[in-house]
DNA sequence: CTTGACTCCGTACCATAGTACGGAGTTTAT
DNA sequence: ATAAACTCCGTACTATGGTACGGAGTCAAG
């Protein structure tokens, strides 16, 4: 095998669209083959190539990350710890989150409770102030 | 008090910049107030719902998420009920994005395991290639 | 009453992550 | 051999959440 692929079967293949491929290509996260007479023709690879990116997208990273991860695989001089860094800093940012949207979460569900009595008249339903106390 | 802000001032105490209240206006997070003289003057409450916008975004909701939010306590003729229908949406809403970032999260541990010794030259590094053999 | 700081308003621009479109050329299947 | 389908390439447009800019008007302190 090792097919070599027209861009609308690379689409295909990694399930996104034909500009999504010419876009990566215009960030740098692809590089462009060489034109084989008037089309291009791309190795089988870059099927993986794009279902990482599309993966590590999933995952909460951008694309300029995604960019620097393909980028850290290249530079093999750098070490897997390198990476694994990037890994451990995204989880940070993911326990940040989670945090943050319990507190919310507590916060509607206090909303929730000053609404108990259903024919409460709105207005002395502090949905601000309910918010705005729990600010740090 | 009950002071009226110019839209500097308003900016300055809501720490976001002049722009970001005027696009806050155009989006419809702020209503803009009447001009008294060639000037607008904003009620000092703005402040509050300014951080309140700026804070809900923080936990991950956009500017019309924010909206919405605000649209609870807007519409005062509503009664309780409506409201605590909104707040519960909003709460499972969030038990969504909660639960998304966890598996966010699972995966990324999966892949931080999978980079072993921290030393080991990136050309072995197996968190790339995790990153692909964890494809759902 | 002048000068500097501020306001008003429209418009353009930034990044992120694509999607859409149009015309010309090419390939492929019937 | 012709038509459908695809490719190439540039440009423009989408949404989100702002930021920047420029000219004209206005306010407030000295």
């Amino acid at each position: 095998m090792n097919e070599k692929l027209t861009i609308g079967k690379l689409a295909e293949a990694a399930n996104v669209g034909v500009e999504t491929i010419r876009f990566y290509e215009r960030k740098g996260l692809i590089k462009q083959p060489r034109k084989s007479g008037a089309f291009r023709y791309y190795p089988e690879e870059l099927v993986t190539r794009i279902r990482f990116i599309k993966r590590s997208q999933e995952l909460g990273f951008t694309l300029n990350e995604s960019k620097e991860l393909l980028e850290l695989k290249i530079k093999n001089q750098s070490k897997c710890g390198d990476v694994l860094k990037k890994t451990e800093e995204k989880i940070l940012e993911i326990n940040e989150k989670i945090k943050d949207l319990k507190r919310m979460k507590e916060s509607l569900r206090g909303l929730a409770k000053c609404c108990a009595s259903e024919d409460m008249p709105l207005s002395d339903c502090p949905i601000l102030d309910c918010f705005i106390s729990n600010e740090r």
